[in-house]
RNA sequence: GCGAGAGUGGCGGAAUUGGUAGACGCACUGGAUUUAGGUUCCAGCGCCGUAAGGCGUGAGAGUUCGAGUCUCUCCUUUCGCACCA
């Protein structure tokens, strides 16, 4: 054995001979329990970041773990590998996409097999390869053909000075990246999925999620947004026709005092076509991005339309508003405002000196007394609060003036609250109120009960390059219409010529001619490729069935999925977890797989940070993870990621941090080299041992469970290693060499290889092969903790005044708690207490764990 | 703006079910070994205080024998917001 810690040649042979040995290849024929164990796939920007290494660690000792434990196990990995970054580096590299993209996957490839990775190279796919778009591209034809996916027009930022459509991520305050032009927004038609026929189902299936962090239920509840509500139709004065609106607060409806539209609606184009100033206010609105962050955080501004509508209960006429917060793709694109009861009508109403008229108030309050000319107005007193001097008929003159806005414009507070100043609805609760409104609404035939969800169908069309073709052909006489199977796929031509200005096959005629698979016309083909989310909703699947060429996904999917454990960023809690169950769902519903959800336990992995931030390109601060392999080899770097931060947690980057890890790694090392310079040892037999070496057995055995727990149930990788650390420490004080220490050390020893070996699998392979001569670490499986080593006959008892630690006392197991009451008391640590008539007044005892004197 | 998290020494973090705050590691300080640097080993290390003791988990309140942990209000900060992946 060598003196020193040989990381470059242990990592090398060991990496060499699970290639050889094929000792991650997957098989669904076993007769263990299977564990399917994912992390996300990686887009090949390049190299391999620090997000990667954590990422792909997670997964490799999860599946390492669960390989000790009996389980049979696939780690598979692919690329994601169609994308905006591809085409970018191809405009800026005079270079082809595709070519990019391979020569990345390479490169990334050697990386991550550096790593040390338990990785079935053999299932390897990469989304840019006709054999896994073809499927997707059938699976879209099939959808099409059942209505679950159809086009509509939508809104696109449109850069006027490039002619091209731009992704949010390229408009940067309001302007186009690479222009620098005010970024336009721009109706064309595209196609969607109906993830919305899903809705229901994709919510109340998280309920059966129970391995998924709350947070990102909670996160995905919120995104569907179920809600229940109303629709209200106010019929517009002077003309035909309503306007619909749709709202979760029925109560105040008595509370109205405009409706707004948004800059999208019919209406505003209708109003604004006798109006030039309105034409150019809706123009306004129309430039800057289409996100909604954006438009949810731009000052509030508005234009009154000049048109009016009619109060469906009271007869009112309210002045209809356009108005920048208004989102023309939620509920109706229009809203009733209620700015007593809502925080952004309120400003909107005191900005344009709008009236304000409450029509809730706390339930309590004696309605009969309250006089309601005080309950409207306007608000402007300057103190950005909404105050009426609410009078009481009865001359109780009231403090009640504060906050009635802010009292109740809360879904929660809704609750608590009661109309007033609504007429024949005054005094009843939201729940009542409600049913009388939306009744009472029902009769007129301008209204009733809805529930909306907040979730839209998901727009899937791109105006690039670099993606899945869109398997339809236009035909001037067939309409659209979707290739048939047997010619798909249809291929996206790798060899073109990236030149900035849109896409290449939408000016290439030899891709985009073509006949009409109907009628044999002459027809064209889309242009438009897929959002590449579409792609990466159903590689999981697709790892099952690497090779099939016959199906998307074959039986040994239903031998797989779902996947057991599914690790990646918690950037992706909404969308892409989203759209992976959604397809989960539609490739359920055509046959192709049983399991109602994809994904039984995730884990989101925080990010890596370093200077307190975000480790990107663009902040310059990233750490080359190649570096850190190169110096310190692939153990250290896995050893260091694992250990300086639970996973779902951000991690801050420390390169004195890695020294430690590469530190303990030396001195695991130097300690097996010592053991083992002194020759074989004897096998332990249980006889007399000292207390030192029954004190550390009781350690090795406890640290076994408590390992096993933190990898299995807790993910806590951190504290599993620093528990190790303390048993390596408490090993290094016992120094005899005698006999029995040596074949206790030589038990510790080999247990801590096989502890470590999940996470530092190459050193703890290598420390094995001398410890263990002719046997393999990967044959070893999980130790079981010995229950005899554990046995303790005393305990140690915190003694606490008043919740304070006072001192402790060392008692035997079996003491009866009244004895352990009257050992306590007389111990000097607490009887210096009981001085100056301070009597004890009850004691409080947790069974191995404290007991608490309460004196006064 | 909306939704979801996070906040503990000089730093990363630990405290798993309301029960010893600071495990483990880093940095730092002193010592030993070494020609020196590095390495390695030993000891110390929350703050105030000579000590006794007191204080201490973003701020403020509350519940409890006991709160980092539970409740409320506030502050700071990270992630997501539908065309980045």
């Amino acid at each position: 054995m060598q003196q020193q810690y040989p990381f470059k040649e242990i990592e090398q042979a060991a990496q060499t001979y699970w290639e050889q040995n094929q000792s991650f290849a997957a098989s669904e024929i076993s007769d263990k329990p299977k564990y399917y164990c994912l992390s996300m796939f990686p887009y090949p920007s390049g190299r391999l970041h620090m997000g990667h290494v954590r990422n792909y660690t997670i997964g490799d000792v999860l599946s390492r773990f669960h390989k000790m434990k009996g389980f049979n196990v696939m780690q598979p990995m692919g690329w994601d590998a169609f994308g905006l970054p591809a085409e970018n580096a191809a405009i800026k590299n005079n270079t082809a996409p595709a070519k990019w993209t391979y020569e990345n996957i390479e490169h990334m490839k050697t990386q991550l097999k550096q790593l040390g990775l338990g990785v079935d190279w053999n299932r390897e796919i990469a989304t840019c390869k006709p054999e896994y778009y073809k499927w997707e591209q059938w699976l879209f034809t099939e959808l099409f053909k059942k209505g679950l996916i159809y086009k509509k027009t939508s809104t696109v930022n449109w850069d006027p000075v490039d002619g091209t459509v731009l992704a949010n991520e390229q408009v940067i305050d309001g302007r186009g990246w690479r222009s620098g032009a005010l970024v336009e927004k721009r109706d064309i038609p595209q196609y969607f999925m109906k993830i919305t026929a899903y809705a229901e189902e994709l919510l109340n299936d998280l309920d059966k999620l129970d391995g998924w962090p709350e947070q990102v239920k909670t996160m995905q509840r919120n995104w569907i947004g179920k809600s229940y509500g109303c629709e209200v139709e106010f019929p517009i004065v002077g003309q035909s026709g309503n306007l619909k609106v749709y709202t979760t607060r029925p109560d105040t409806l008595m509370g109205a005092t405009y409706v707004a539209v948004a800059a999208e609606h019919a209406l505003a184009t209708l109003a604004a076509q006798t109006n030039p100033k309105l034409a150019e206010f809706i123009a306004e609105c129309k430039r800057g991005s289409v996100a909604e962050a954006d438009v949810a955080t731009a000052e509030k501004k508005g234009m009154d339309t000049g048109l009016f509508v009619t109060h469906p209960l009271n007869g009112e006429q309210l002045p209809v508003w356009v108005a920048n917060y208004v989102l023309a793709s939620y509920g109706e694109g229009a809203v009733m405002a209620v700015p007593a009861h809502d925080e952004r009508d309120f400003e909107f109403a005191k900005k344009y000196n709008l009236p304000i008229k409450v029509a809730i108030a706390p339930i309590d309050w004696p309605i009969n007394e309250i006089d309601t000319s005080s309950l409207q107005g306007h608000s402007n007193d300057g103190s950005g609060e909404l105050k009426f001097p609410v009078i009481f008929i009865t001359g109780q003159e009231s403090d009640r003036t504060k906050n009635i806005s802010w009292w109740s414009w809360r879904a929660e507070h809704a609750l608590h609250g009661q109309c007033v100043n609504s007429g024949e609805f005054n005094g009843l609760n939201f729940e009542q109120s409600s049913d009388a409104i939306s009744s009472a609404l029902n009769t007129k035939n301008l209204g009733k009960k809805r529930t909306q969800f907040r979730l839209r169908d998901w727009g899937i069309s791109r105006q690039r390059y670099w993606g899945c073709p869109i398997p339809i052909v236009h035909c001037t006489s067939c309409g659209e219409v979707p290739v048939p199977a047997e010619q798909l796929p249809v291929v996206l031509p790798e060899d073109v010529v990236m030149d900035g200005v849109g896409s290449p096959i939408k000016k290439d005629p030899s891709f985009y001619e073509t006949t009409c698979p109907t009628c044999g016309g002459k027809a064209t083909r889309e242009t438009d490729t897929l959002d590449t989310f579409f792609e990466s909703s159903w590689y999981f699947a697709r790892y099952a069935s690497f090779d099939s060429n016959t199906t998307m996904v074959d039986e040994r999917a239903n031998y797989w999925l779902p996947v057991d454990q599914y690790v990646g960023g918690i950037e992706h809690a909404i969308l892409h977890l989203l759209y992976a169950r959604f397809f989960n769902k539609l490739m359920r519903d055509v046959g192709l797989i049983k399991n109602d959800e994809p994904f039984t336990n995730l884990l989101t992995q925080g990010m890596v940070l370093k200077d307190g931030t975000k480790m990107s390109k663009s902040k310059g601060n990233t750490v080359d993870p190649q570096a850190l392999i190169d110096t310190y080899g692939a153990d250290t770097a896995r050893l260091f990621m694992m250990f300086a931060a639970p996973p779902e947690q951000s991690l801050e980057w420390a390169d004195s941090g890695v020294e430690g890890a590469n530190r303990f790694l030396r001195r695991l090392w130097k300690a097996v080299y010592e053991h083992v310079e002194l020759g074989e040892t004897a096998v332990y037999t249980s006889g007399e041992l000292t207390t030192e070496l029954k004190n550390i057995r009781l350690q090795l055995h406890l640290t076994i469970e408590k390992v096993a727990d933190d990898y299995g149930r807790r993910h806590s990788f951190n504290t599993a290693i620093s528990s190790v650390m303390e048993l390596m420490n408490a090993l290094t004080k016992i120094e005899g060499t005698d006999t029995i220490t040596r074949s206790v050390r030589q038990e510790v020893l080999q247990n801590v290889a096989l502890l470590l070996s999940p996470i530092v699998p190459h050193i703890c392979q290598a420390l094995w092969a001398e410890l263990k001569p002719n046997s393999h670490i990967l044959e070893a499986g999980w130790p079981v903790a010995d229950k005899t080593a554990m046995i303790q006959d005393e305990v140690e008892l915190v003694l606490q005044v008043n919740g304070k630690l006072r001192g402790n006392m060392v008692v035997s197991k079996q003491l009866a708690k009244e004895a352990i009451e009257q050992l306590a008391i007389t111990q000097p640590c607490i009887t210096k207490f009981l001085v100056d008539g301070q009597t004890v007044r009850k004691i409080i005892v947790v069974p191995n764990k404290l007991v608490n004197i309460v004196i006064g």
